[in-house]
DNA sequence: GATGAATGAGGATTCATTCAT
DNA sequence: GATGAATGAATCCTCATTCAT
């Protein structure tokens, strides 16, 4: 019971210009993250970036790692309530799967950034990579509990390991966000969705998808396979 | 006529011992990459990880980043080596996808580690970040290649924008191999090639593809699709 | 079992050259601490002080602490180590006991900056606290044995608790001797040790000691008190 | 004809109000000294330990430095106020010593925390060092005139010097009223205090004292001393 | 070549003090 | 007067790089 010198955790803000402080401190850090990188996100950088000098970043947080974490929350809060705010009125499952793509892409556009960052620069810091795991796991076990129902219904091809598919299928449309970014490539977001929609809804043998047609000539067709399905 | 006082660039080692040495420290700087991540690599690290001095580590390299630089093209060169080292004797479509797949698979869970950092770490560094989308760009140009050939031959849905679809399905299986290292899945590399080769299949309507029952009877349910694509 | 991201400790030197930088460093911390007090205690500070640059401070210690802690034990190694060097070959205990203040003396003279500031403003460090302690209890348990022989040998006050005296009269050096510095008494070493061992020596009724014959002189004076026993 | 810009002196409070949370700034300062020690001694910590906020301490005080001025003249003040505040009835010379003790074992075990933080961290206020200088002064002078008094009255050995004895018996006391704090000896203020007493009277040959019948006895015995004085 | 000690710019953090409300 | 947010000089520490042996 040795008396600790623990450093006295900041205290939230109690006036209102406190707290717009500390707001344009966790929106600057989000920028300075996204923009600049990891190497670029010290608390000189960020306080600058608010507008504040960098004593006065400590007023608000305890460290540059505490700034990353509310960062961090904030993100991922962000991209799962764009999620969860979704009118879903729509009843048709391919329009369905359209919508819930254009949502993942577009969320994952914004948060990609600051989240794959967080999966390899905090290598030390469990508690972050924990909130991209969660975030992972929120959309790929929706997915999976997605695909399980079509595949009840008879709408999507029972072969299938549920999980498995919806992780990759998923992982498709993470990756595509990211690439999206850092590669230049020409194609809108339209485009993008319904491609991503289009391929997904091929990959499981949905019933009722736009490709439907293409895979169901599939026994007229009596030809041999004689192209490389692949270049290598 | 004053003489350049410009440092010594490393000279490439004369001898067997010294080419060992370097060596040792590009592949003990992967290492430390993979392992413990950006924060942990540094000279010194490297050159213990290596078994030698510090102090070595510069009569090799001019720099952390010279050997970054080395480290980077040495992954590089291997994942493309281990693509092009195919002896590529079969000639069904759906096998030649699932052969490379499987190498696909298996280079980008090695390399995936040091070629994520680099795309994150490593921001100023255009040189770097070139490597990793010309990494990208070797793959999915020939996959795009790949999938025209099969739409010519009418073995491919040819709705299909090539170029995006072999961006999107190669970032499946690129985003997979990552995540199989992060996330505890159980799914073994088997399950993982014979899930994402079907999948791959489907989604472009390859004909003679494992899946191609199922999307073929499509025209025999007449059932309206009443359950969700998505859990969202 | 999470990998623990531990500094690792500075490695003792392998060289000449790295033992003699090393020990100048303590030396030197020792001095600044001495001469210019703990505000004064940097790296910095001490790392000029040794005439190297502050980067060379962090080569051989963990941190400020840990010269810290390195000054400390040097400084009670060699004030334990004065006391324990001791040819002791009289066998007069008054004379014993002169030697004896004047090495304990002479000991806490060069010591006592650095262990009352310890004992002090080192309050969070419990470890180098109970080495002040340690200092304490091997000279007052010492004096208490010693005492105890005396009273055994019918040469000294029995009525006295052996350890409470010994740890007033150890006291009672200690304190002079940090008072001599502080002060500006113009008392020098042999007076100072002549009358520390003479009061010691009467306060504990020393059989032998150099004012026995006033307090022998006892029952002749029928003379009732009529002074102060002190001035308040 | 420019104004000049001085810091504008903190005033002395006239409200009621105003001088109770002067008092209770000043009060606060104390206890965090003297229980957190130097390094917990900031205008923040001891505004919260008085419940006011940060920037009302720089309502009373014009920096650190000033309070701590504030709360070493109190703690010497309220020392000296002890002493002085003595009724000094008695007439015997041990009573009167062993009273003098006592209110001297109290007031430093009260003030000695903060006194000696100042006796060293302070080292460059010349103005505070003064202070405890002149309070070991006032105790050390007066002391030195008992002494005297009593060696003119016939009553205490007078080969002693009187102001090294009053030093040397002062240390005694001062010194063990801060060991009790720091040590966790077991010792009551009663045994104290007359252990103290009666080694002081003894020391100094107090005719009268309770310790002088064995001194007395000294030339009846004629043994020789065999016995170590002390145990080293 | 190899070694490991030395260097110091740069980054994180603290905290006494000032200032706007 | 009281409040607590804002400031930035000062300090501890890191680590890529250089250098003497």
């Amino acid at each position: 019971m040795g008396r600790q010198r623990t450093k006295p955790a900041p205290t939230p803000p109690t006036t209102t210009r406190g707290r717009r402080t500390r707001d344009a401190l966790i929106l600057a850090g989000r920028e300075v993250l996204e923009q600049q990188g990891w190497s670029a996100f010290s608390p000189e950088a960020v306080a600058q970036a608010a507008g504040v000098s960098y004593g006065t970043f400590y007023t608000y947080f305890e460290s540059r790692d505490d700034l990353l974490h509310h960062v961090v929350r904030s993100v991922a809060g962000e991209m799962l309530a764009s999620s969860l705010a979704s009118p879903d009125v729509v009843d048709d499952p391919y329009a369905k799967l359209v919508e819930s793509n254009r949502r993942y892409l577009r969320a994952w556009d914004r948060a990609s950034k600051v989240l794959r960052l967080v999966d390899q620069g905090a290598a030390a810091d469990e508690a972050l990579r924990q909130i991209v795991l969660e975030i992972r796991e929120f959309y790929v076990g929706r997915a999976t509990k997605g695909l399980k129902r079509l595949q009840d219904a008879g709408l999507a091809n029972p072969d299938l390991d549920t999980r498995l598919t919806a992780l990759a299928l998923g992982s498709m449309v993470e990756q595509v966000a990211h690439a999206r970014s850092s590669m230049e490539e020409p194609f809108d977001e339209d485009m993008i969705v319904d491609h991503l929609s289009r391929l997904w809804a091929s990959a499981i043998g949905l019933r009722g998808a736009p490709d439907e047609a293409w895979a169901a000539r599939a026994d007229a067709s009596g030809g041999t396979a004689s192209a490389d399905a692949d270049g290598n």
